[in-house]
DNA sequence: CCGATGACCATTT
DNA sequence: AAAATGGCCATCG
């Protein structure tokens, strides 16, 4: 059977891995899907290792405002806006436009 | 080994 | 209504 607890970090790879091309979502989203709404914090940890991966696009997750506060742990803090531009994405001041709009909820689409 | 921190969110005072 | 703290799990010092 699987552990729970590394899957933990898998599950939240998995799940930005299918954020599809132009959507966002948000690190209380991912965290409530894997039974634990508050362990957002967990999600944002879980990115941090993603650095060191390629198929996390890290900058389709954002917090629950929509906010880039991530950013700053992109290898160029500009690079994380442009990507969400480069997918007809609206960003001004680091504050996605129609974020509810662009949010992506699994539960919703599954 | 123990303490502190981390890209957050929700609840309580 | 705003501010403060708790909670979650893992990694770093």
């Amino acid at each position: 059977m699987i552990k729970p607890k590394n899957d933990f970090f898998d599950r939240v790879y998995q799940i930005v891995r299918l954020i599809p091309r132009g959507r966002v979502t948000t690190y209380g989203t991912i965290a409530r899907i894997l039974g634990s709404p508050q362990s957002a914090r967990m999600v944002g940890w879980a990115l941090n290792s993603s650095h060191k991966f390629s198929d996390i696009p890290a900058h389709r997750v954002v917090n629950r405002h929509g906010l880039l506060t991530g950013k700053h742990h992109f290898e160029d803090p500009n690079q994380m806006q442009r990507l969400l531009q480069a997918e007809g994405i609206k960003i001004k001041n680091d504050q996605i436009q129609d974020f509810d709009t662009l949010l992506w909820d699994p539960a919703l689409e599954e």
